[in-house]
DNA sequence: GTTCACATGTAACAGGTTACATGATTGG
DNA sequence: CCAATCATGTAACCTGTTACATGTGAAC
C-alpha cells in the first residue's frame, strides 16, 4: 500500500492538510497501522491533485504559511474503493525492540531495563491516545480498528511487564547464554 | 534497521544460507517482527562478506546449486552488538487488512467476510508455527520474542472473531454510514 | 506432467527517508 | 531566549521490491 492510497484513505474521513495526515498516522486513529513520513505525503498529495483524485483549497492566514486543505474527489473515492477490493497483503511488522530483547545477553542489564521502561511508557501513551479517540468515535470501522489497536497494545504491555525478567536476567551474560552459532561452530 | 543488520542478527543464532534467512523471516522465530525479501538478502550477504563481517563456505552438491553457507565473524559480532546499543525506534506496523476493515461500508459483505476468514486462518497458521518453534527453543531472548508473537496473534485473533460483526454489519452500506467528509462537506 | 520446495542471483524500477530550507506563533 | 508546534516543500540519496533467469529433485 503506497502513500498515495493511504492519503486517499485518510481523506475519505474528511478534508485535511498534509500536516494533519502526518499527525493522524502518528497519534490518531490510524497511528497503529498506517505509516507515512511527511516527506512522502507532500509529493503524494501533489501527484493526487494532478491526477484529479483530490482537490485543493488554500487558506491564507495572516502571517502563517497558507494551509493547503485537500478534499477527495468523486474519482478519488472510486479509485480508493477499487483498491479496497484487492486482497490485502499480510501485515508488516518491524520491531527493533524485539531484536534487542532477543539478543539481550549481548548488552547490559541497564540498557535492557531502560529500553523496556521506555517501551512500556510508550504503550501507555498510545493506549491513552486510542482510548480518547474511541470516545469521540461513532464510525463502526474506526471503532473496530481502534479496538484492535487497544487489544494489541494492552496484550503486549501486559506480556512485557510480566515477562521482562526473562530478558533482564540474562542481560550481559553472553558467556552463559551463547547464541547457537557460538556453541556449534567453535 | 536495514537488511544487513538483520542478516547479521540472524547469523548470530547460527550459520545459514540466504534461503534459510528468508525462511526464518517468514515462518521461523523471527517471522513476526522481521521483514526482509529474498532480493534484498542476497546482495546484503555479498556486501557483508566484502566488509569482512561474515565468511562464506560453499557446499557443492551433486546436481543441486551449491549452497552458500554464511557464518558471522568476530567483527560481525562486534558490529551487531554495537547496533543493539542504539535506542530502538518505534515498531513499524502496516496493515492493509485494517484499512479495509476501517472502510468496510465501501465494499461488499462477501468481500469483508472472505478477507476476515482468510485473516483468521492466517493467524491460526502463525500461532501453530510459533507454538511449535517454542517447544524446541531454550534460548531466553527467543522465548521472550516468541511469547510476544503468540500473545499478539492470540489477542488479535480473539478480538477479530468476537468483533467481526461490527464491520460485517455495515459492509456495503455506504449510504447509512458515510465517512466524515461526505456528511461534512456535502 | 505439473507444481512445489530448494537455491542463487541480477537489474530496472519504484519508493520512501533524511536533511535541509523557511518562517510565524506560543509556551515555558 | 529557546524549544516546540504549526506548516509546506525539495532533492539527493538510500534501500528495497519485483520480476526475471536458471536448474534439480520430490511429491502428487
Amino acid at each position: 500500500m503506497n502513500v498515495k492510497t493511504l492519503c486517499l484513505g485518510i481523506l475519505m474521513f474528511g478534508e485535511a492538510t498534509g500536516y494533519d495526515i502526518r499527525k493522524m498516522t502518528q497519534e490518531g486513529q490510524f497511528g497503529h497501522f498506517i505509516d507515512a513520513s511527511i516527506g512522502a505525503i507532500y509529493p503524494a498529495l501533489t501527484a493526487l491533485e494532478n491526477d484529479g483524485l483530490v482537490s485543493c483549497r488554500e487558506e491564507t492566514q495572516s502571517g502563517k504559511p497558507g494551509r493547503k486543505i485537500y478534499t477527495i474527489s468523486e474519482a478519488g473515492r472510486r479509485t480508493f474503493t477499487a483498491s479496497l477490493m484487492e486482497e490485502p497483503r499480510g501485515d508488516v511488522i518491524k520491531s527493533e525492540f524485539l531484536l534487542v530483547m532477543c539478543c539481550s545477553e549481548l548488552v547490559s542489564r541497564e540498557h535492557i531495563s531502560n529500553v523496556m521502561d521506555n517501551r512500556l511508557a510508550d504503550y501507555d501513551k498510545k493506549i491513552g491516545f486510542l482510548q480518547e479517540v474511541r470516545e469521540h468515535c461513532t464510525h463502526p470501522g474506526s471503532q473496530f480498528c481502534i479496538g484492535a489497536g487497544l487489544t494489541m497494545y494492552k496484550a503486549l504491555r501486559n506480556y512485557y511487564s510480566e515477562n521482562r525478567a526473562l530478558v533482564e536476567d540474562v542481560a550481559g551474560r553472553a558467556q552463559d547464554f551463547r547464541l547457537a552459532s557460538e556453541s556449534e561452530t567453535q
